[in-house]
DNA sequence: TCTCACATGTGAGCAGCCTCACAGGCTGCC
DNA sequence: GGCAGCCTGTGAGGCTGCTCACATGTGAGA
């Protein structure tokens, strides 16, 4: 987990949470938080562990899902490069929410609460920071509720679709198709649906010209069709 | 909205948020919040409105809900006397994400985005209790996500029911018959269900002997049953 | 008193989505 | 090479929960 001291800040500001700090309050942290290397598919923490620490994902992907008793799962988020996670458990000092899993290969900064908890009272302003990614995320929840609520599975699947599409980088032009690298089984379960029926509202989209499916990812032909499918509500 | 300062204090530290503070600040908090009323049904405020504000409910009760374009809604939570709501769209300037209606005649503490951020950076202990709370918000609204994924309707309803029955005061015995006053409708749109599909269940329970069904309320005989039903996922 | 709004009760019919079952194809590992 | 484990594709059958339609009761207000 060594590397020069340069380095190591550097990496710990690729978190958007730490970027605004100095040098001294980042050693502070660096002090006491580890690197962590995790395999794709690895779990990281699952849901009722106990929470004492906060990562930042500094490379790679990690999902964040809740389990049902019998095996299946919805993913509640996905969390990227810069991006924390684990802070509830830390928050509150109660059990983990839910189950966090490497979806790529990636490189974890776990922050021990202690460290934490002294930053936030150093820097009211991180403090306010954190608030507003506590809102993101509950925007973001709500949404998801309002869809699992509001919306039909088509609706979703196509919802799922336009925003990882957009996280791929398809602003730059309507016309050029994208691809998004991703089973259906695992579009089921950010949708909330069955690998199945996913696999047959994909179908019918392919017919109608919308995507083109390949082995393990989805191509976009016509990502304005889809997202008048998944309207915001 | 004045009375006596004294009683103005006290009423403010009714709020769990601002009970820890002393006279100087919340009379600081006091001089630029303002207290309205509004009747049971009032809107208090609608999703897309610009959020200025927080609201602390000093009495009464406050459903916050997702409204569908069609007119339907989901009730993602009720706020009661001493909750606090409305602090995400204050904390990240953008547009509420939600409708507020008063569920009953209540009285709100309004502040200002100022007031409270200059407060949150005068006290950063309170900044650490409101992110307590925000994430006490996100492990409910998680929950939210696992049971509208998970659960099918009569699980959703027979959770909410004893949820509803708890927060009631069911504490006490579990023999003692349970009142909770909730129409079919609301119930619905609290699990996520249509109002007949709600109905159905209930006489079904009512069968079994669960529960009487009155006008506008609903008696729980066997809490116990009802748990059984609506496991925690 | 009459009416409106709202609440509960109930059945018919239909759409969505799930599960089950079985296909074939590709990849990596023994 | 061959198998295990993943992926996609597809149909049958069945349940859940929705909408629609209508009936009844009741309290508030004109």
């Amino acid at each position: 987990m060594y590397g020069s001291t340069l380095s190591q800040r550097q990496v710990l500001r690729r978190s958007s949470l730490f970027a605004k700090l100095g040098d001294t309050e980042i050693d502070a942290v660096l002090a006491h938080a580890t690197v962590a290397r995790h395999a794709e598919g690895d779990q990281i923490f699952a849901k009722g562990d106990p929470g004492n620490s906060m990562m930042a994902v500094l490379r790679g992907r990690v999902t964040i899902t809740a389990p049902s008793q019998d095996g299946r799962q919805v993913v509640l988020t996905v969390m990227r490069d810069g991006d924390v996670f684990g802070e509830i458990a830390l928050l509150d000092s109660k059990e983990r929410t839910a189950d966090a899993t490497a979806a790529t290969d990636c490189e974890l900064l776990i922050v021990p609460r202690r460290s934490l908890i002294s930053l936030l009272e150093r820097r009211p302003d991180l403090c306010i920071d954190l608030l507003i990614v506590l809102c993101e995320r509950l925007r973001r929840t709500n949404e998801q509720v309002e869809d699992l609520a509001f919306l039909d599975l088509e609706a979703r699947i196509a919802k799922v679709l336009v925003r990882l599409a957009e996280e791929n980088g398809a602003g730059q032009s309507p016309i050029r198709p994208v691809g998004v690298k991703i089973s259906q089984r695992a579009l089921g379960e950010l949708a909330g649906g069955s690998r199945e029926s996913v696999n047959k509202h994909l179908q019918e989209w392919k017919r109608s010209g919308f995507i083109a499916i390949e082995k393990g990812s989805i191509v976009i032909h016509d990502i304005e069709a889809l997202a008048e499918l998944g309207p915001d509500v």
